[in-house]
DNA sequence: ATATGAAATTAGGTTATCCTAATTCTGGCC
DNA sequence: GGCCAGAATTAGGATAACCTAATTTCATAT
């Protein structure tokens, strides 16, 4: 009767480590260093080893772990990396769309409901969004069963200078962050144009059809992320 | 900044088993069997005796546990017991009524978001739901910070032979049931006569306004919850 | 080729939650 | 008052996911 699920299913803490290793993989899926994961995560290097010694003896094995040498996903540890991530941006869409959370919001309550919702709430959810494809902050919401198509984004902080960009999203996990990049009116979508460094760890920006350019901190430009405009 | 919970926030397994003793307690909260909480959260004896003793242990207690002798939940156990239940009903409502759940597909679903929820997403559902009175079982969904009001509910197969009866709630925990009860037409609001007792260990049943009776089982009687009409 | 410091692993321990097997308590019955 | 069956508890152990302290490995710089 229960169809076999297409990711395996996982507890809270194995998910986090795969969208993790997913994450700072980034789409060259290079190996992840023991050292990233536990600051990502927030927990020691020793417990980091041995929970990639178990994932990589899990069968089917979610990762490929070569001691001393950092791991990569499988294509099983991806199908539920990408379905972990399919959740969160569907869930922080549905708690801005529907349950009027802000866009600073959305992340912690996502990052834990995330793990505990079914494959029918995900549905559902979608369902009632009109299979949505992109998430409040920008990112590109991953089709079922399915990795997330990738885009060219460079965080604006090293973006070249006098060359229009537009801003295709923006990072979810620092409210604080969120809140300013609302308030000066960096959206996802909006053109822009880099038009000095200074020296103050700053940049001046300013936005398309605005007179007057403003300064950020080279911190929250590394918070947005760009791409050349009308792709 | 954080404000202190009104109900201490627990595990999910704490959380499970203070609504279980709840529940189990009944509306003249008698003290709870190891037995019967066994049972009900399809764990042995000695896990149960070994959790009671950590719920009392707790600062604040959250059960008055006395060996050999059962418990009750404290003011505190109490306090996140009606938390839970509250997210339940609210969850279940939820998942009916905007993610278009069937109403036999709602409780497992809210047995498990009931524990990971926030506040402000316990609140936001509330407001688009207009601060709703009864889940999609009949069941009451109790006020912030409250206990849920209480009816003398009767199961069906122990109201009284000819005498009318209104259909307060059905029993949420086995969809195979509601989906019989559904087709039977014996949703909350139904009146109705029982009209003999079967050999057969069945009811002969007369919905009000309905020509010709029918029969069901004394188990499905137990699932079904009359009170006086017009009340 | 070797030394060295950062990164990673191993060793050993804790807590939460569950288990089985063994033991003890309790309430009713003669 | 003593016996018994069922209920409950204690004893001892497993697993998941953490931790600190000790040790090993690796890459690089002389
Ligand atoms: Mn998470
Ligand atoms: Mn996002
Ligand atoms: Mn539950
Ligand atoms: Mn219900």
């Amino acid at each position: 009767m229960a169809a076999k699920p297409f990711a395996p299913v996982t507890s809270e803490s194995i998910g986090d480590y795969l969208k993790a290793i997913l994450e700072l993989g980034g789409s060259e899926e290079l190996r992840v260093t023991t050292k990233a994961l536990a600051e990502r995560l927030r927990v020691r290097t020793p417990s980091v080893t041995g929970m990639l010694q178990r994932l990589a003896a899990e069968r089917p094995a979610l990762v490929v772990y070569q001691k001393h040498h950092g791991v990569q996903l499988t294509a099983a540890g991806k199908r539920r990396a990408w379905e972990l991530v399919r959740h969160h941006r569907l869930l922080e869409l549905f708690l801005h769309d529907v349950l009027k959370y802000s866009w600073d919001e959305v992340h912690d309550e996502a990052e834990r409901l995330e793990h505990f919702i079914s494959e029918r709430f995900e549905d559902r959810v979608a369902a009632i969004l009109g299979d949505p494809e992109i998430d409040p902050h920008g990112h590109i919401i991953p089709h079922k069963y399915e990795a997330a198509a990738c885009r060219d984004e460079v965080p604006l902080a090293r973006w070249a200078l006098q060359t229009p960009a537009t801003i295709s999203s923006v990072r979810d996990r620092d409210p604080a962050a969120l809140r300013e990049i609302e308030r000066l009116g960096f959206m996802p979508g909006t053109g822009l144009v880099v038009e000095r460094r200074n020296a103050a760890s700053s940049l001046s920006v300013r936005i398309a059809g605005q007179a007057d350019g403003m300064r950020i901190s080279l911190d929250l430009a590394e918070c947005i992320f760009v791409i050349a405009p009308a792709g």
